[in-house]
DNA sequence: GGTGAAATTTGACATAAGTCAAAGACATCT
DNA sequence: AGATGTCTTTGACTTATGTCAAATTTCACC
């Protein structure tokens, strides 16, 4: 039973990090695994899904989508990352979409479930809390940006944010569109701000990576 | 000791529904009864704030400022409404300014309190986190709102969600200045934006009110 | 009732950002 | 290699939004 291999991975999760054994054991018997091919819809905004998700692997976005067909990436979600807090925790329909970018692989684990968990242990409310925090202060900075700063500061800002090292990765599905969505812009105008910072050797973009070049620079330009 | 009468107060608020009658008596002697008159700063951006705070009268704004001096608000902040979760239960420095729009009286509870009745009384952990969630649902709309919608459509779903029936309530601090902050736009667009629904009869504006005319002509903005 | 501060209105202007359409580059699969 | 689809690049164009500066109205306070 491979399956019962790969469950235990969900054990490493922060959030259950001071579950008893007792209690992990319960969790693993009830997570199940999920997997999900390129462009698989998870959640589709307005649904009710009363479970909560577990990266295992591979890359999912959250995002809105307007009207005129628009998408606003609300955030690239990786390996470790735990997906539909709010729904389970406000009992509302999901807010957004996350849709893989990647095949991935994600625990799910029903909301009921954790619910219980949270009444015996106080730890697990806490790290719900501390999550949902974190939540809301990305999504302040993001506010911030949209309404204060022209899309070259918020360039900036993501590249800073996203290196590692003087770097930026580009996995495959890391194209100037979803970056572009990312960012609340198009395509277009993401292009030619690339451009803009290559030709003042800011940077240096490559198919699967970008390299800072004058980090100094680009700092200048990401603090106002 | 008028100081009393007042502080019992803060019991009627949703988050203190469950607590024991002891629990209660507890809040209540760690709460303490703070007024702020027009344009005083309870909360500024950066620094640090262990304590809760329950606006009992009066109102508040929570807002950034950029290095240009414009500013956005989060969020208006009235009777009932509590501030500064996002800082205490997250331990970090607030992420915003809160400033007072109006003479205003708070109670703030040390954040201490709050963590102790938490770890006795899950209903408190559940009502933490139900107000976070809210929150976030809150900032991704306005996310979306910035980043899909124009400041006519913005401007539109505002009216239609401050109204109370067919008139929006304009407080004398809710000046064009601050509604155009609220929306994420400036003061001149705003105004012109008004204009033009009152050109076309769905609105009318008055100095201490707005008066919804035409709603389904609203609506049909706000869809879209 | 007059006066000064605050709020609103107006005009002319600058510019960042979005749209449309088409071409070019690149990667993968057969 | 050739073909197909995706990703990127480019140009010309439209428009929403922000900026500056000044006039005008309104309000609150003496």
């Amino acid at each position: 039973m491979p399956k019962t291999i790969e469950q235990e991975q969900i054990l490493r999760f922060d959030l259950f990090k001071r579950l008893t054994p007792e209690e992990l054991r319960y969790v693993q018997e009830s997570c199940q695994i999920r997997t999900l091919e390129e462009g698989e819809v998870l959640l589709l905004e307005g649904q009710t899904s009363d479970s909560l998700y577990f990266v295992h692997s591979g890359w999912l976005k959250a995002e809105k989508v307007s009207f005129e067909g628009r998408s606003q990436v609300l955030r690239f979600i990786g390996p470790d990352e735990i997906i539909n807090e709010l729904s389970v925790f406000s009992k509302q329909p999901s807010a957004m979409s996350v849709i893989a970018l990647d095949a991935a692989i994600v625990f799910s684990v029903p909301g009921a479930v954790i619910e219980q968990l949270m009444h015996t242990n106080r730890a697990l409310s806490r790290c719900v809390i501390q999550s949902l925090a974190m939540r809301i202060q990305h999504l302040v900075t993001h506010v911030e940006n949209l309404s204060f700063y022209p899309v070259e500061t918020r360039l900036a800002r993501f590249l800073l944010a996203e290196a590692h090292g003087k770097i930026v990765l580009r996995q495959s599905w890391k194209t100037q569109a979803e970056i572009a969505s990312r960012l609340g812009t198009v395509l277009e105008v993401l292009n030619r701000q690339l451009q803009d910072f290559e030709r003042k050797s800011l940077i240096e973009v490559g198919r699967d990576q970008i390299i800072i070049k004058d980090q100094p620079g680009l700092e200048r330009i990401a603090r106002r």
